[in-house]
DNA sequence: AATTAATCGAGACGGTACGTCGGGTCTTATG
DNA sequence: CATAAGACCCGACGTACCGTCTCGATTAATT
């Protein structure tokens, strides 16, 4: 997911002094502990430069620039959210919403919904970046659907990309809503509203 | 919904040069257009003001800062989303999902939800604003479920906060996904989600 | 002298808010108090701006960037050297060479000879510069000069320029080597050697 | 003159990889290239080291800093200025003279006289080398008074060092004033001036 | 009619952050 | 070991924008 380098595993050494093998992390680190504590009107490459205790050229040897960074550092944080595998679907959708809940509760998910925003809003600069965070997350849900088909929990023709949607649109809103008064969900009120959506996604409101 | 003054049909003349009328909605106008061509990053007063023709004072006269303009020009289009009535709980669920997807396809509505995301990040500023915009969107579907349960639609006991969030939250999602490639969605397009969208809502996925 | 506006008694009011009238000044002033206590290296626009009590666009507003606040600076404190009349030659040009050496014994004197060195390494850019520092002063020779051949102490068709060169780079060269070794000439060594140094010109060594 | 290494010729070998035997030359060379070219202001370090097809860490393994670089590199052409004797004092002098000229006209020579400057103005680092540059050059015209007065061509109380001061002096404005229209001086010009110099010097203005 | 006061366009102002660049140091792999 | 390459920390550069301010010029309502 990192701007910063190809994947492939590449034992090719370069000729001067190889990057310091901490800084990536340490400056994605400290991207996401400065946006935490002051929000994007306060997020300055300076402040995350030195928090890092790496000069400001160094970061921008790795990323373009803010946006770059930011991104960067937030996608970081959202790959495992789907890695689960109850055994039911609504016990995967369940604990999928859960994760979705905490994610987005800390200021590092959150910061990476602004990212994706933005992203959307000028998609010929940041267009990979959204796919990556947005459809990669859609797409648990349709694996935990088809999961489900061959169990015969679900019926086959049934598409599951509506689903997804709900939840993590439904996760986005509830979040929204639950930051204006300052405060934040509790772990037993992420329970109690994860188990709510999913029942209404499944069974539906005119049961 | 202005900053500046207070909506009571206030009759009286101030002693000055009364404030030049087209000015209003010249500027937010301006910023709508400017935000729809630059992007939020590229969105700048001086910007608004050479557009709209007129000195940043008279700007700053009216909206107390750049997020204020903002937030003003993009909630004037957001009042009448949820004004509908069918006649059945279906059919003011697929007006008002409609009327969704539409808000936020066009740069004017896509703003709002960064300022809504923005002020959610940073709630002892903004808080009030977020309110306005988010929990009133909800509260149509709960009137709308009010209506149905007067009707005998729907069970008296479910609670329809969880369908507005679904129903915001997705159609927020799907225009999220739909931006990527640089296309939006048609009115064809449209209409089939929104359709596809309430029926998985009030009929569940497993029916 | 000044870069930034001409000198056309101009009464024409622009129309946009006035530039603050003593910040030319403060400016000026500040870059020479800190040209003087940190030298070249070590001078810096912020300082400036910092201890003029002014933004840095303020100064950018002014003058085109470092060099050339640098040279007005310097320039601005060298316009008065040669406005001297003493009766006669030798008394005038005695005159000028103590006013020589004293310019250049502190900083901002200092500073304008490495900014005339420099316009001379670029002239296409700095050119102008250069010739209001150094031809003016080699000027004033010329009027002493002329004046002399009027009161008939000075044969008619004597070249004046080199008598001037010659006393200007003098106290340069003496200058140069004074700063050695850390300290720098007393009011009356500057007499002794401004005598020497006109008795030398106007009388020769083969006398 | 290099400050890296003393100039005794020690024959013994050191333990690793030789020095690349033209890389001090090659640099100096670049060196002084960059400086004609760009000035002060835009000789880099980096531009030097890749001019002369050279790492940055080759450069700073034989010069201290970019001072001591352009310093080694610009009192290379100045040795052998005043090594003359034409058996008369005025033949002495015309042929300093005209070396002089001929010194500050190319970049080499005028960079030197940059770096003396600065030299000057931060002592404390860099006095050593301008003593070397300033001193040795007035002291050729001490000596060739000694000849002179030895010759009895000249007074024995007569101090010569105002007379190298004044030669070396004029030569540094003239040449200041000549790059100012963006030529310099050609032979013909050189030989012309440095005559009338040295007349003026050894007659005076009132003859 | 004269006065008063609010607003207007324009643009300078003090700040702050941006992204770039250069100096001088450090750390590798390669001779 | 010395070298070449180039990443590193630092800090200044010149630019852009924010939100404020100060002008002269309008434009009513009030004297």
């Amino acid at each position: 997911m990192s701007t910063s380098q190809g994947s492939t595993g590449e034992p090719r050494r370069s000729r001067g002094r190889p990057r310091t093998p901490g800084a990536e992390q340490r400056i994605i680190d400290a991207a996401l502990e400065e946006y935490g504590e002051h929000g994007w009107s306060g997020f300055t490459m300076d402040g995350v430069a030195r928090r890092a205790g790496v000069g400001k050229s160094t970061v921008y040897l790795r990323w373009q620039d803010k946006d770059a960074l930011l991104t960067d550092a937030v996608s970081a944080s959202s790959d495992t959210l789907g890695n689960v595998d109850t055994g039911s679907l609504r016990g995967d959708l369940r604990a999928l919403a859960v994760n979705l809940f905490r994610h987005y509760r800390d200021p590092a998910g959150w910061a990476g919904l602004r990212v994706v925003i933005d992203a959307a809003g000028a998609p010929e600069q940041l267009g990979g970046f959204t796919q990556a965070v947005t459809e990669v997350q859609v797409d648990w849900v349709v694996q935990m659907a088809e999961r489900a088909v061959a169990r015969g929990e679900l019926a086959a023709d049934y598409p599951p990309v509506e689903m997804g949607q709900c939840i993590y649109g439904s996760v986005i809103v509830q979040t929204l809503t639950r930051r204006l008064d300052g405060r934040t969900l509790t772990d037993e009120e992420i329970e109690t509203r994860a188990s709510a959506l999913v029942d209404l996604v499944l069974d539906g409101a005119t049961t």
